[in-house]
RNA sequence: GCCCGCGUGGUGGAAUGGUAGACACAGGAGACUUAAAAUCUCCAGGCCGAAUAGGCCGUGCCGGUUCGAGUCCGGCCGCGGGUACCA
């Protein structure tokens, strides 16, 4: 049984920047969009109001946080949290309520189990009056699915207009009135609510504010200043982000640096004996794991210590840190490693920002939140300039390699994994067949994980990138398979050859070249040969659609074109020299996925120094325009024939060509173009 | 449940709203070879067709916007990530 227990616990207050880092999120134009939109989503801000409900009893009022005060006139129930202190004060009288409190208690605590849970409620008893309709009594509820943690802890139900409350109402048999109806559709409410999008016109029915037709939105807008106007609430802008609680009752992490004394109470441990390590076995003890619990607690040579404020004996916390400490500012720490200070502010001025972030899409919210929680934190403590405080420039999501889980079971019926290399076509060495689990992330724990040292070992590193590189989109999940790896290997090889075969011609004499690559680039002219001509439009397209492919994280495009380029280049008849050059890029152009090849050829074909010190190559715009072009001809969007036309031909000249192609011809059926509509340099698309 | 993505041939995938399937894997046919390996050439979305003629269909499903939709919009279905203690 899992239970929710109440625990002093430690907390970082993050929830005191949230407009910052919500309105930060702008800035970071490098970041993908999705993710910034979800830590928007997460932040969560909204403008409501809070509204007390006077009980009565004449208790004290239930103040209820709602962000959707317009649907007022069909509230029918109070929902308040267990947790609240009501719930609480009223279950020292009420068994029933008690027992209804820890059943609540004994639910999963994740947010999806809770949502997906039962919703269930207890009737208190106690009832409060309607705020805008004194004359009708509201029952309140204590409501399993009511979070203590946002807003007030207690909230209003509209079954109308919201499912949740309307499920609940239909259970506990509750009220159910509509605040509104959808223009010219006057009906009541049943099994589904109406929950229309805030910029949706609705019509409200005999709504306080006098307002009638309008947009959710404005109708909220209007009924919060009414509100406010008649001293009935107070407008209040929340935040659906919480403090981070970084307690765990766990050894392995960093003992928070603390100290409880009997005198001066909890007490910051001094400076100059940070950081709190955790102990090993220097007293001959060794930690014990296979006890439950926390270690810490058990070993008082290192829990006992003296106050650092009185001297006094005193005990550590015993709590340790959330690893997502770490993980916040560790790119802070690698830029002055061995400082005597968290960080160097010389150095973190000079090393700071991360220029590109390369993490897990898993990561999109939690972990680059806090981490830009934490850089505030640091810049206000003094540990990180304020340009740091988005520590992140750029960020790149990549996807997840995932593999098929390969389990057995053991005697006592729990499962054992087996690596996907002791495993072929569904059995064990030993013939045992095994149970195969669907995909997943790789992960230690399932063992299906593979070692890319084999393709390393068959094939060599540069393959092993290049095989990698060259199969998927990075940002995509990607199905493990080392298939292809060999195919990868001799491409890697034809290339090899190709380079080989020329380096061979200039031993002969055939190649002479006694200029730099770049010297030969700047002076080709175009014209004179056709073939030359080709070959060398294509090397500039290529260094073009690379250079972009790479810089943008296409690798695997980049390197299509790379196949496309090569295919080329090994049928081409063009001059030994112009093959030189082509063979010399491609070189370069590869070099960041298969550096070892392309520092061999870069050398065998005469290439100054490393080709990894040459400056990337160029393309040549001027190079790279052609000079006729290929335009597709639609007959109402379908494709009906082609043609080949010179670049700059105008729009008229290129219709009358279109017009008289036997395809297009044949497709109009002799009826007369309503429109031609010529996209010069794409496609001609005639309308009938 | 909620938030965010994704869905294209047998497979991985390509495609600033403009010829869907580039490039590759697996596959098929052939050349070379005594043979195999290696290498090279060619074919290949589906359907009708003798066809490299022509036509129809086709990017998860249904609808919309547009001269034109894989791409934009709305609604579904499926899968994945996150959902605050896996990190």
């Amino acid at each position: 049984d899992v239970e929710k227990r109440e625990l002093t616990q430690w907390f970082f207050k993050i929830s005191g920047f949230s407009e910052d880092l919500l309105e930060a999120l702008d800035t970071l134009d490098d970041w993908p969009a999705k993710v910034r939109l979800m830590q928007e989503n997460w932040i969560g801000k909204s403008r409501g109001i809070e509204i007390p409900f006077e009980r009565t009893d004449g208790g004290e009022a239930i103040v209820c946080y709602s962000t959707r005060p317009d649907t007022m006139r069909g509230a029918s129930f109070i929902a308040i949290s267990p947790e609240h202190p009501l719930s609480r004060e009223l279950a020292d009288n009420n068994a029933e309520l008690a027992d209804f409190i820890a059943e609540t208690r004994k639910m999963d605590t994740t947010e999806a189990a809770m949502e997906k849970a039962e919703k269930k409620g207890l009737d208190t008893g106690i009832t409060v009056k309607h705020p805008v309709y004194p004359d009708r009594d509201l029952p309140v509820w204590v409501g399993n699915f009511v979070l203590m943690d946002y807003g007030t802890g207690a909230v209003f139900g509209c079954p109308a207009h919201d499912q949740r409350d309307l499920d609940f109402a239909r259970k506990y048999d509750l009220d159910v009135r509509n605040a509104f109806y959808m223009p010219g559709q006057e009906v009541e409410v049943e099994n589904e609510a109406l929950v229309p999008a805030k910029t949706e016109m609705v019509v409200f029915i005999d709504h306080f504010a006098g307002i009638a037709d309008c947009t959710s939105q404005e109708g909220i807008d209007a009924t919060i200043d009414w509100f406010e106007a008649k001293g009935l609430g107070t407008a209040q802008v929340k935040y659906r982000l919480r403090d981070w609680g970084l307690s765990r009752q766990r050894y392995w992490g960093c003992p928070i640096p603390v100290v409880h004394c009997d005198a001066c109470g909890v007490v910051p441990e001094k400076k100059e004996n940070l950081p709190v390590e955790l102990p090993y076995d220097e007293d001959g003890t060794p930690i014990d794991f296979s006890i439950p619990g926390n270690p810490l607690d058990r070993h008082p040579s290192w829990r006992n210590c003296k106050c650092p404020k009185c001297g006094g004996d005193a005990q550590r916390e015993t709590d340790t840190m959330d690893t997502f400490v770490d993980s916040s500012w560790y790119f802070a720490r690698f830029t002055a490693p061995h400082a005597e200070t968290p960080t160097d502010m010389a150095e973190a001025e000079y090393w700071m920002n991360v220029d590109q972030y390369i993490g897990g899409i898993e990561h999109a919210i939690l972990h680059l939140l806090y981490s830009r929680f934490f850089a505030r934190a640091m810049h206000i403590c003094g540990h990180l300039p304020k340009k740091a405080i988005e520590p992140f420039d750029a960020l790149f999501t990549q996807g997840m390699v995932t593999h098929e889980i390969y389990q057995t079971r053991d005697g006592n019926g729990r499962p054992v994994y087996h690596l996907p290399e002791d495993v072929s076509d569904g059995k064990l060495t030993d013939g045992t067949a095994v149970e195969i689990i669907p995909s997943a992330k790789m992960s230690k724990s399932k063992k299906n994980v593979v070692d890319p040292v084999n393709i390393i070992e068959a094939f060599g590193a540069d393959t092993a990138r290049w095989f990698v590189l060259s199969d998927s989109p990075p940002e995509r999940d990607v199905e493990w398979t080392a298939a292809g790896a060999e195919a990868a290997h001799k491409f890697l090889g034809r290339v090899w050859r190709k380079a080989h075969e020329l380096s061979q011609m200039k031993a002969e004499g055939v190649a002479d070249l006694d200029q730099s690559l770049q010297e030969i680039m700047d002076s080709y002219q175009l014209g004179i040969n056709a073939l030359d001509d080709e070959l060398m439009r294509a090397m500039h397209k290529t260094i073009d659609e690379v250079t972009k492919g790479v810089e943008s994280f296409g690798f695997n495009a980049a390197i299509a074109k790379i196949y496309g380029f090569f295919n080329q280049l090994g049928k081409s008849k063009a001059a030994a020299s112009v093959q030189w050059q082509a063979m010399q890029i491609l070189a370069q152009l590869m070099s960041p996925m298969t550096p070892h090849l392309s520092e061999e050829i870069w050398s065998m074909l005469g290439g100054e120094g490393l080709v990894a010190e040459a400056p990337w190559p160029q393309a040549d715009e001027s190079m790279m325009v052609e000079d006729t072009v290929t335009l597709p001809i639609q007959v109402n969007g379908k494709r009906r024939a082609e043609i080949s036309v010179p670049k700059d031909m105008d729009k008229a000249e290129v219709e009358k060509i279109a017009l008289t192609q036997d395809a297009v011809i044949r497709a109009l059926e002799g009826a007369t173009p309503k429109k031609v509509i010529v996209v010069p340099g794409r496609i001609v698309n005639v309308v009938i």
